[in-house]
DNA sequence: CCTACCGATCGGTAGG
DNA sequence: CCTACCGATCGGTAGG
């Protein structure tokens, strides 16, 4: 996938053709639930095409390959999260902030089961090695652990790790905890509160209480 | 699906018939490996009857439908794990057994990517409303933190969890980890040692070493 | 040369 | 286990 071109594209502002742009929104959103109901490789352009009340003609016209249209959705899902993170204080100097941040992002996914679905799929799909989004998800397995290990580290200096802590591993830890919660969650919603859980482990984690 | 079925074929002792019973042994391997691969939705039963050297009638006459054949894998599945959990010790009365036990596991799967792969896609494949695992998944993770429940009941009640921990979520959170820890090991093999990883954890969860 | 689509059809493959 | 098929649907492309 080439993220230049569908970057770029997305960078524009829509002003010039606004319909097109709405109709492209509207793919982008359907495309989203389609994937994280059936995953990308069983998702189909006609079913998603009739979905967005355009022909399969129509749909291509906005997304030539079944392929860039999984770049867009994967593009929108990565805005998505830096914008909560970027709206949210110093969470990128300030260990606890990082961690309250992310509790926040665990409530608002919860609260949008289409988001929790589309990470939980997809990335347990991506594992294969010719999938379209394997190079996807490994880089952001990698930034997500190079960032979380920058909190883990401001945590370490200030002294507000509980002993025992292995903060080398940490950061793989808590990604895991993130991602197996969800699919527990998407099991059982009633049994699992995935806020309360990612909580109660930082508490065991982390010697004060994270805001 | 009925589980009925399945079980009483193979309770069945393959002696009548061992040229059958090795067939479907095959059958049953090779659909392992591709539902870990691509998903249960997205495998083919064309090629899996080409991949065991049968045409596509002679694979749906050892299992009538693709359905059949999901439920003989679950249940072999499921055999491995009890043969595993039986084999060792007094995991089902001993906390820090079961735990050792849990770990043995962990690096079992490790050194075996395709019981890793099987479990990693299906489990998120199976959170689809209408999936025909749904259901089995549904009741192996109940099952599974009512297990781990017991356990962590045992270690409480004989003072090895360390404070700061709520016993109350830490068996999902527990099951949590493993789960995601294997999607993050599929996607970077070298970055991430899973037996590693959770005897980390369980030292910040329990205040003596799990042997 | 641009946009926003349309109806029809290509060669292959799905589960049964 | 085989050949011979079915209704449908897949992702992608044609000219207009």
């Amino acid at each position: 996938m080439t993220k230049a071109a569908g970057a770029a594209r997305q960078g524009t502002a829509p002003r010039n053709y606004p319909k097109g742009e709405r109709r492209r929104a509207q793919i982008i959103e359907a495309a989203f639930t389609a994937f994280g109901q059936v995953g990308y490789r069983n998702a189909s352009m006609v079913q998603l095409a009739a979905a967005c009340g355009v022909s399969r003609a129509g749909l291509l016209h906005h997304f030539p390959t079944k392929e860039s249209l999984l770049e867009a959705v994967l593009e929108q899902r990565e805005r998505q999260d830096d914008a909560h993170f970027f709206r949210t204080g110093a969470a990128d100097r300030d260990g606890l902030e990082y961690f309250a941040s992310m509790i926040r992002l665990v409530a608002h996914n919860q609260a949008n089961p289409v988001i929790v679905s589309l990470f939980a799929v997809l990335s347990s799909e991506a594992t294969a090695a010719d999938h379209p989004a394997r190079p996807y998800f490994v880089a952001r397995y990698e930034r997500a652990r190079g960032q979380m290990q920058s909190a883990i580290h401001d945590l370490s200096a200030r002294g507000l790790l509980r002993p025992h802590v292995d903060p080398s591993t940490l950061a793989a830890d808590l990604i895991s905890l993130i991602d197996g919660l969800q699919v527990q969650w998407l099991l059982s919603p009633e049994t699992i509160d995935m806020p309360r859980h990612l909580r109660n482990v930082l508490r065991t984690v982390i010697g004060v209480e994270v805001p």
